[in-house]
RNA sequence: GCUGGCGUAGCUCAGCGGGUAGAGCAGCUGAUUUGUAAUCAGCCGGUCGGGGGUUCAAAUCCCUUCGCCAGCUCCA
């Protein structure tokens, strides 16, 4: 075939085409229902149109419904009919950007007065409606002067300003009937190929990401190739909202906000104090054995300190201030400066390096109150704060050290899903950083290392950096999917040089420290309200506040049930009896709300054989049991920290 | 802080084109002595988030303030 051009497809199959065929009629030629299903197709891996015609050779790979390339082909179509609705019904609306997202989509709007949530159900009718007319959706590339005009014309001033940002002198557009929006794709092949989708919800936000600019309104949605998969979607959002730490948490009487005393403060109830006491037992145990030594520091101090470790300057916004005899004062907003003074109450010598000072230090910020968020963001919270002082070449080895700590904590509550960030500094902009280049490469060098040498994968986050070091944090993720920062290593080459802090080398000279923050739950209040969603409230039988009732029938057994609560009181079990006058039914069905990991039967048969029906709050009844032998159970399970049952 | 939404009993919710608050669960009291996810009956319980206004009359309409929710921004 003369002028012909070769397509391959990931099954190694190959034609030969003439060249200018469109993908759709490569696809229909393979296979006739591929034809009808591809929806888009990448070509040497680049997601393109099923309408481009082919110039040359290529790999073939075509994106049907199912394909994982095809949600966000999916959503993103969907967030130009939303759009496209919204110009038809308000042709005065301004149209900012429309991606598609992890979760579905939105489209950012600018219009004098905000939607109104009855819109959002106009709108959608709207999308049903343009979907329906199953309108072609084509590409078109354009000098840029062209597509400026187009949107000038429409008085689009956002997109002008978007089109005129970008290079090149060819643009492309899509158009679907007489709208059409500036963008990359690819796109479906049509409207009424658009599967199903949702309007979620509205919010605002800053034009371009930046809280100088205007605030948009935003659309939010979600869209799925098909209205069963939408629907599982909503169902499994429903089903992450019963595990929320918010509801979870009072209902469970772990903890509660008073708003009496004022947003984002954590008040711990006795059940959640068990649980926070064993956080703290196991985390300073842990700290100890790897030589880390505890300290305590006082919650407020003087604003000389603050003035000399900087925060003054640049934290002033987030500190609470307060006067004394005249004097200012802080409430610590950190424990780094603490720590320091501590280092520095004597010389050091290069021989007891590295010094590693632990704390549960509880801290205040000012946080503005729209981020406030349950256990998650608040005002007062407790850091399970280190720091560490060494030498340049003791930095590796601590960092292993520290790194290994978060690992095998994330191990112990059983986490397998986080994320792990690497923050380096923009090398472009060195004035903007606290230290000198060859520190900072020290230190990035050390961190990399570290996860290297573990083979965790991390994301390398140019210019994401603090200004005083490099650093590495990891990221967990609540119930419905946001993330949270979790363990952090900090290198820090502010605080030792404006506090001063040295030890003295074996030449007596002296040397400024490499300084290491680092904190392995982050907060007792993140990491706990994280554990509540973690488990959905179903705390492992070492971490859960009530670990055994013991029920008994009638009140003939209520002594034999407290002798039973002696016997695991005795072993440090925390174990509680349910006298009430209830059927055993009732005692059950209460005990397994509070979810407790187990529920000991005693009736009449169990006090004559001395034993106790043992039932578990996971796997149901598991018939009698001797009481030695159920009480051996338990404790290996809580000695062992146990994830199951 | 910004945009939008929501605040009714301890909890989940009804009532809201204005006409002096209602259910279930929980709690309390009594009866029942019970075998693996709710025994029955009676009783108690509300400044309708706070303040101001409109009105003869406000949970209901308006303003304001506090709190909560979603998102944005922020989280050196």
């Amino acid at each position: 075939m003369l002028d012909a051009i070769r397509v391959t497809l990931p099954d190694g199959s190959v034609r030969e085409f003439p060249r200018g065929v469109e993908l759709r009629a490569v696809a229909e030629a393979f296979n006739g229902d591929l034809g009808r299903r591809a929806i888009a197709a990448l070509v040497n891996g680049a997601g393109k149109d099923i309408y481009l015609p082919l110039q040359a050779d290529a790999t073939i790979e075509f994106v049907t419904p199912e394909s994982p390339r095809a949600l966000e082909i999916y959503r993103h179509t969907t967030s130009h009919l939303l759009a496209h609705a919204v110009k038809e019904l308000f042709p005065e609306v301004k149209i900012g950007v429309g991606p598609a997202t992890d979760e579905g989509f939105f489209y950012d709007f600018e219009r004098p007065t905000p939607f109104t949530p009855e819109d959002l159900e106009t709108i959608e009718a709207r999308m049903r409606d343009i979907k329906a007319r199953d309108l072609p959706i084509r590409r078109i590339e354009q000098p840029k002067s062209q597509a400026l005009g187009y949107f000038r014309g429409l008085g689009d001033n956002l997109k002008v300003e978007l089109v005129a940002e970008k290079g090149g002198e060819v643009v492309s557009c899509y158009r679907q009937d007489n709208f059409m929006d500036f963008c990359t794709g690819p796109h479906l092949p049509s409207t009424g190929r658009i599967g199903a989708f949702k309007l979620l919800s509205l919010a605002g936000a800053y034009w371009k990401g930046s809280e100088q600019n205007q605030q948009m309104q935003r659309i939010y949605g979600t869209a799925f190739a098909t209205e069963e998969q939408l629907a599982a979607h909503l169902a499994m959002l429903e089903e992450a909202k019963k595990r929320d730490h918010r509801r979870l948490g009072p209902a469970l009487d772990l903890f509660s906000v008073e708003e009496t005393a004022g947003p984002g403060l954590i008040f711990w109830h006795p059940n959640g104090t068990v649980v926070r006491q064993i956080l703290e037992d196991f985390w300073k145990d842990e700290h100890r054995r790897r030589g880390y030594q505890l300290v305590t520091t006082p919650h407020i101090a003087r604003d000389e300190l603050w003035r000399l470790s900087g925060h003054l300057d640049y934290y002033k916004d987030n500190m609470y201030t307060f006067e004394i005899e005249e004097a200012g004062y802080v409430i610590k907003p950190m424990n780094c400066p603490g720590h320091s003074l501590i280092y520095k109450s004597r010389l050091r010598s290069y021989r007891e390096l590295p010094v590693r000072y632990a704390e549960l230090g509880t801290v205040y910020r000012y946080e503005r109150s729209g981020v406030l968020h349950g256990m998650m963001r608040v005002r007062g919270f407790t850091q399970d704060d280190a720091h560490i002082y060494c030498t340049p070449e003791q930095v590796l080895s601590e960092i292993e050290g520290v790194l290994d700590l978060c690992l095998a904590f994330l191990r112990t509550f059983g986490y397998e899903r986080y994320e792990v960030d690497l923050s380096v500094w923009d090398p472009a902009h060195p004035e903007k950083y606290a230290g000198d280049a060859a520190g900072w490469q020290m230190a990035e060098d050390a961190l990399t290392r570290a996860l290297r040498d573990r083979a965790l994968t991390y994301t390398r986050r140019e210019g994401e950096a603090a200004f005083y070091g490099p650093k590495i944090d990891i990221k967990m993720f609540d119930a419905i999917g946001r993330p949270w920062q979790g363990p952090t290593v900090q290198f820090d080459f502010n605080l030792p040089q404006r506090l001063s802090i040295h030890y003295v080398a074996s030449d007596s000279s002296q040397k400024p420290v490499v300084m290491v923050h680092r904190a392995i739950y982050g907060s007792l209040e993140r990491f706990f309200g994280g554990l509540i969603e973690h488990y959905a409230g179903a705390f492992p039988l070492w971490l859960a506040p009530v670990q055994a009732i013991v029920l008994p029938i009638t009140d003939r057994t209520a002594a034999y049930a407290r002798e039973i609560q002696t016997l695991l009181r005795g072993q440090g079990l925390r174990c509680e009896v349910d006298e009430r006058n209830e059927k055993i039914g009732a005692k059950i069905r209460e005990a397994q709300l509070k979810k407790i990991p187990f529920m000991l039967v005693a009736g009449d048969r169990e006090a004559q054989a001395r034993t106790v029906a043992v039932r578990s709050r996971k796997e149901g009844d598991l018939g009698p049991m001797g009481l030695e032998a159920a009480r051996d159970r338990l404790t290996r399970l809580d000695r062992e920290r146990a994830l199951e049952p």
